[in-house]
DNA sequence: GATGCCTGCCC
DNA sequence: ATTCTGC
DNA sequence: GCAGAATGGGCAGGCATC
């Protein structure tokens, strides 16, 4: 886009986009009216239109990031329409989106002057977006809010509100890149498989729908993976046992230790190596010893390599805690400090690209081969994840039981035929973990929803009982797992119960009690019992207990020290099934 | 210089 | 991450 | 079966404020 062009296309024409796409649920409805408006965009501006009608501010690639979310947004619509701060979080509480609470309020405010002659284009937002994005330094915080304003000032209630919701990436019209992928296919009249491939290797819908728009078939068969361009990693689905898995993938599978990591995607080009995040952040300066690893390692000229990224105990051999994993990976100061504390080691599963060539078409027991050909093992530092092919259920499962012994999540379970299909969470590759406990908690304190949600209770504070003092001891919240009717139920029950109220949360009585399940219990730097819920996900609504038979914080610190392989320090009655299950 | 809020992103 | 919902 | 949406704990960094 040259500097000095507005563009043609108004905002309000997308705004129009996005109210047609609200008013449907079809899928096919959505994707016709997005291929109908796209049709018409200028090449030009094409990649804007198209990121901003998925809901982004910049491609998933992109590094820049416009550091503006909902507590902002609440001081901006204050600020910009003169109401006070708790008049927005009043009205916010109602409509659970940030874009609707903007337009409510600049109805309401004095009929500020439109100029015909000044209408917003999207290359107007664009441009403030990136604007607010280059902002840094002290001051910074103010300088956004004001270039954000400043659109504002210029923008009707209805644009107010999709530059709020594009700006938090709150849109919800339902169309994200699954139905653009379909649509760029049918206004250009191209295969939405090649539509897909490109938006896999590129993360980048709008240029793919320019180019799609420009060259067609051709153009899009032309993007080709290549190192130093991140794509997106492959996904795994959930199953519930091994057996799932073997008739999942088709009665013989390749099964590896599921590591409790952070994935990690290595490029190597000539002597440069570049390390991504699962969402293609680029890690490579916080993890300096991987970069060396990968150099030892790997003889080939040119890789991408697929990897989790592990800490293990020097001492005991055990995985360290992932909360220190997570203290590594996005660091820039203390790097060499950090790393003598938690070093990490490489676990590569998959390979991408070697040498010049795409392996993502191959079947993934060829890549696998050619994966073991090009790691040089470096000890236990970095050395391709163990791989078992079987189809006999108990020769996996021993796999599985031994995973756990050793303090990993479970198992990973691949099809041997299945090619590498990035971004994709298909049944071509599906993770078994380990069976949760689960604790009875009381319901503490409550917090309204958004979005489809608004208007009810949505997510809650659970805590065990701490029998010493008399008093409830908070082990974090519960949100998943709830029906859309047992949150309504909820919400109803929890109402009466209402004690205080602190901006979108309510205190309750403890009265109501849910069974709870999860991975693991961690240390918690913030909830009052000092520990918390790792996944936590509601079981079952207890309306069979009182309050005074939740799970006490003494049998809480005993599943912590038993999956910690420590002693249990409290002793007391222990009913059946729980807190005996070794994590 | 310490602290705390906010944001974005690991799982 | 997990889970529910509707296409 | 899949995409979309709504939600979890916890970390570092950036900035504002004291």
């Amino acid at each position: 886009m040259q500097n000095n062009s507005n563009g043609i296309m108004l905002f309000k024409e997308l705004v129009e986009v996005f109210e047609k796409l609200k008013k449907t649920q079809s899928r096919l409805e959505k994707t016709a009216i997005i291929a109908d408006f796209i049709k018409n965009v200028p090449p030009d501006e094409m990649p804007v239109v198209v990121t901003f009608l998925i809901g982004r501010v910049f491609p998933l690639w992109d590094e820049r990031k416009i550091g503006i979310a909902g507590q902002t947004i609440i001081k901006v619509i204050s600020s910009i329409t003169y109401n006070s701060e708790s008049k927005v979080i009043e009205s916010y509480k109602r409509t659970g989106h940030l874009g609707i609470t903007a337009e409510e309020m600049f109805q309401r405010r004095r009929q500020a002057m439109f100029f015909e002659a000044d209408e917003l284009t999207v290359m107007d937002v664009n441009r403030t977006f990136a604007e607010i994005a280059r902002q840094a330094g002290a001051g910074s915080a103010a300088k956004k809010q004001k270039l954000l304003i400043g659109l504002l000032h210029r923008a009707t209630p209805k644009e107010a509100e999709y530059i709020v919701s594009l700006a938090i990436e709150y849109v919800l019209s339902g169309a994200k890149e699954g139905v653009m992928e379909e649509a760029i296919a049918k206004a250009f009249g191209v295969d939405v498989e090649l539509v897909r491939r490109a938006n896999m290797l590129t993360s980048d819908l709008g240029e793919t729908a320019r180019v799609a728009m420009l060259e067609g078939e051709r153009g899009l068969k032309g993007i080709s993976i290549r190192p130093m361009r991140p794509v997106r990693p492959m996904l795994a689905q959930n199953v519930a046992s091994i057996q799932e898995a073997l008739e999942v993938l088709g009665g013989r599978a390749d099964f590896e230790t599921k590591y409790d990591g952070a994935r990690l995607q290595v490029h190597k080009l000539g002597d440069q190596v570049r390390l991504y995040s699962r969402r293609l952040e680029n890690l490579t300066e916080a993890l300096p010893e991987i970069v060396r690893y990968v150099k030892q390692s790997v003889k080939a000229d040119s890789v991408i390599l697929d990897c989790e990224c592990i800490a293990t105990d020097p001492k005991t051999g055990r995985p360290v805690p992932f909360q220190n994993i997570l203290t590594r990976l996005r660091r820039i100061y203390k790097v060499e400090e950090t790393e003598k504390l938690f070093p990490l080691f490489l676990r590569p599963f998959d390979i991408l690209y070697v040498n010049g060539e795409s392996m993502i078409d191959l079947p993934f027991i060829e890549r696998r081969r050619i994966l073991e050909q090009n790691i040089m093992p470096v000890d236990e530092k970095c050395k391709p994840a163990t791989a078992l092919i079987t189809d006999k259920v108990e020769e996996a499962q021993e796999l599985f039981d031994e995973s756990i012994k050793r303090g990993n999540e479970g198992l990973m379970a691949k099809d041997l035929q299945a090619t590498y299909t990035p971004g994709v969470r298909g049944r071509k590759m599906v993770k078994i973990k380990e069976v949760l406990d689960t604790l009875d908690l009381a319901i503490v304190s409550a917090e309204w929803g958004h979005g489809r949600k608004a208007g009810w209770l949505t997510s809650f504070e659970v805590a065990a009982y701490d029998e010493e003092n008399d008093r409830y001891l908070v082990l974090g919240k519960v949100a998943s797992g709830f029906s859309d009717e047992q949150l309504q139920e909820m919400t109803e029950r929890l109402k009466p119960l209402i004690h205080a109220e602190r901006g979108r949360v309510v205190d309750v009585k403890p009265d109501v009690i849910v069974e709870v399940k999860f991975q693991e219990i961690q240390k918690s730097p913030i909830y009052s019992s000092g520990y918390a819920l790792r996944f936590p996900r509601l079981v079952r609504v207890r309306d069979d207990m009182s309050p005074e038979e939740v799970n006490t914080i003494g049998r809480v610190l005993n599943i912590y020290d038993i999956s910690h392989g420590k002693p249990a320090r409290h002793v007391g009655p222990q009913p059946d099934g729980c807190g005996d299950n070794p994590a």
